[in-house]
DNA sequence: CTGTTAGCGCCTTCAA
DNA sequence: TTGAAGGCGCTAACAG
């Protein structure tokens, strides 16, 4: 039936015949079971410091989607977890229970060490999320960096002067955003920037924006660590009269399909995800063959519309 | 190690000690095998007439988060599949596959035919979408009729004289919300109502919109099919140079989390979808435990912020 | 209350 | 090239 094995052509459709004939089908988890294997990818979501980040989060459900399309063209299911990392066993606990044959992690959150430490013995596992040479594991993810550079040169030309980021701190993706930010940037501005600490949720960015502009400050331009943090300040903002982008030009980063949309048209910096997830599908499947995987980043890309 | 049969809870701590110390763990995919189950779930998303529709959308991702939790909490494995229902067979061909134990179908699309024969013969399946006394299967989903007027009466309570409804026609559960709007409204407002028929992705909705407004109309009263539909309708109606909610008045449906930081804060009919979500997987495991289950329509809220 | 045993459906090896 | 048999790890039935 599956058409390895050594086996007489005509004897091996006469077989497939009689299957067809009578509804016969393969039983996947008495094939698995032979095979030492599961047939599922599990895909983790650390939800480290931003326990609140749901999985309804645009970026997030985009990533799943073209996850799912890129495993079930390989023949895998996937097996979805939010995980909450209340204790550092949580990863391995997961491995050894044995339920995957491998492991698609999106965002390292804070979990760096749990991460190194399972792979070091364990190869099937890849993780979304910002590269860092230290890291034992193989990442996929955008140039935050670079993309965060691209945010600052793009609001320096339009002539801002002072710059406020609003984002959340502690996962790397989300610092290297930053630290690209801050380097596109002179000094005489750079020191001037203010760091304005968001939780992940539009809730909380919303909130934290409000509360910011309430007392009164005033950038003429900002970058937000997410598109969905971009939205939130400008509704903020809006509230405020703060008139987007001729009082306040804001960046945003992801480019999801809102973006477009929202009022005023988000500019951001895009990331592919959905070659991100092809890559990771690639990657893990590599790894699970045994075979040696390297790190990637994809280079993102801004879009100009009219919030700056 | 599973705590069930007859042993000596002395006994029992022993053996579970001894698993402890040695690492052994259950091996999932054998103990399946032997109970003739699986252990996963199928989430189905077909996409009948709407295959642009992407699982980044707010509603089916965040409805896809709750059931992932739901099913988790009952040791269920969730397997996320979009269907393309290019032919009449897809549903039997997934059921007789026998890779799930049970079959979750999100939305009915233009499926009802194959829905009806499937749940002939195939009792593990629950499907989301509108209620149709008719349905052989069991339905969880919004009274979208109610919620329909709820939009109507708001915008008449606001004075809007003439009305238009902004919405993708063929699924039963967006007929409903729109059949519910008109009947909320007197005859002599019902008959002037525009219709006007949008796709269900936020590309096609603003284009619509675009379009629609570009011609110069100019209704004082909106109702859209969708949050997404809405935020894309406020955006279209901005850059014409109408002002929400002074000159239109928008409200939305379903109450994604970004309806309310969205410029102007979007008035919308809220779904209550993790209580969907939950009652879903309970109702499906109850009939596959071989009980019987009714179908359940949830009252929606009307969700006043500042859109209308 | 505990220990033994027969298979769940498949794939691989080995013998014919 | 085909057929037969063993065993993947588990559970349920049965015997002790």
């Amino acid at each position: 039936m599956t058409g390895k094995g050594t086996l007489n052509q005509q004897t091996r459709d006469r077989i497939r015949a009689l299957a067809a004939e009578h509804g016969f089908r393969l039983n996947v988890a008495a094939q698995n079971l032979r095979l030492g294997r599961t047939g599922a990818i599990a895909v983790l979501l650390p939800l480290g410091h931003e326990r609140a980040q749901h999985l309804s989060d645009p970026f997030l459900s985009t990533m799943i989607g073209h996850l799912a399309d890129a495993l079930s063209d390989k023949g895998y299911d996937l097996l979805l977890s939010r995980v909450l990392p209340e204790e550092d066993h949580w990863l391995e606990e997961f491995v050894v229970s044995g339920r995957v044959d491998g492991i698609i992690v999106i965002g390292q959150s804070d979990q760096n060490d749990v991460l190194n430490r399972a792979a070091t013995h364990y190869r099937s596992m890849v993780v979304w999320g910002a590269y860092d040479p230290d890291n034992m594991y193989t990442t996929v993810g955008s140039d935050n960096f670079a993309g965060g550079m691209m945010a600052a040169r793009h609001l320096l030309q339009r002539g801002c002067k002072t710059m406020a980021w609003f984002g959340h701190g502690d996962a790397p993706e989300f610092q290297a955003r930053k630290t690209g930010f801050l380097a596109g940037l002179p000094d005489e501005l750079r020191k001037n920037v203010e760091i304005i600490p968001i939780p992940i949720t539009p809730e909380g960015s919303h909130a934290a924006a409000q509360a910011y502009f309430t007392l009164g400050h005033r950038p003429d331009g900002v970058f937000a660590a997410s598109d969905v943090a971009a939205m939130s300040v400008c509704a903020a903002a809006t509230q405020n009269g703060i008139s987007i982008p001729d009082d306040m030009a804001v960046v945003g980063f992801d480019d999801i399909l809102l973006a477009r949309y929202a009022s005023p048209p988000l500019t951001t910096v895009r990331q592919d995800i959905e070659s991100g997830a092809r890559m990771l599908v690639d990657l893990l499947t590599r790894r699970m063959a045994g075979g040696d995987t390297q790190s990637v980043q994809f280079a993102p890309r801004l879009i100009v519309r009219e919030s700056a």
